[in-house]
DNA sequence: TCTTAGATTTAGAATAATTCTAATTCAAAA
DNA sequence: TTTTGAATTAGAATTATTCTAAATCTAAGA
């Protein structure tokens, strides 16, 4: 059973990061018509909960679904696009700094990413 | 004018920290009984473009609004529940990092908070 | 004082992402 | 072949937030 949860996992993983769930939906519908937007949230949310992949929520625009490798995020707060960026990983001295266990952490990064920064130079 | 707007950030510095704008709607209405839910957003919104106050997103609770001092903060995983935590400022070891100029970052760890943590030994 | 202009607030409809519900379909086991 | 439970489908519902248009207010100018 769960029909499309490798289907939708692999998508995620190799066939296009930083997707949304329409995206995913309407790249898959052309392969499997009666697949239906609700069916992509429940596969969503399961994969989510397995850890198999990373759910990223951006302020202003739909959640976006990542592998599930540790790294964080440039977040351009002109277009809102999304870079990996693959950081040292922070937990132990988070630990350290707190003196308390953690389960893991979200970093994101502002910026104007290249594009936009050009486009701005344009027109400001 | 923007008769609200000194009021709403007052609450958010002072009154208590981390509201979602529906609960400073209700505690404002309480003196200010034509006060709208609409007119709080606008005033969040204004506030948040002016720096005078933080707009907090979490993931499946409505945003909540803050002190704009640089801090990080703990995100409950069970409750949702956020805790202030002042952890060193991270730009220049992420310019370091990244050789790019940033304009901020948002860094939000994951724990157990205690109240959650002694509920999960009891039922677990 | 009266008028005007501009901004703010109000009221409530609209939006959009996501979740929920109930009915249907499906796959595997009995 | 029948049963069973889970997954999918269809579409309604939810919820936070934004939008629109009308009403209101404030301050300035005549």
């Amino acid at each position: 059973m769960a029909r499309y949860q490798q289907i939708i996992e692999e998508l995620i993983l190799t066939g296009g990061r930083h997707l949304t769930a329409e995206q995913i939906y309407l790249r898959l519908k052309e392969s499997h018509p009666s697949l239906v937007l609700a069916t992509v949230y429940n596969n969503l949310n399961e994969l989510t909960r397995q850890g198999k992949i990373r759910r990223i929520s951006l302020e202003g625009f739909p959640d976006r679904y990542d592998a599930p490798t540790r790294h964080d995020h440039l977040v351009c707060t002109v277009c809102g696009g999304l870079t990996d960026l693959p950081l040292p990983d922070l937990t132990e001295w988070i630990e350290q700094q707190t003196k308390t266990p953690i389960e893991g952490y979200d970093l994101k990064i502002h910026w104007v990413c290249p594009k936009c920064r050009a486009a701005q130079g344009t027109t400001a």
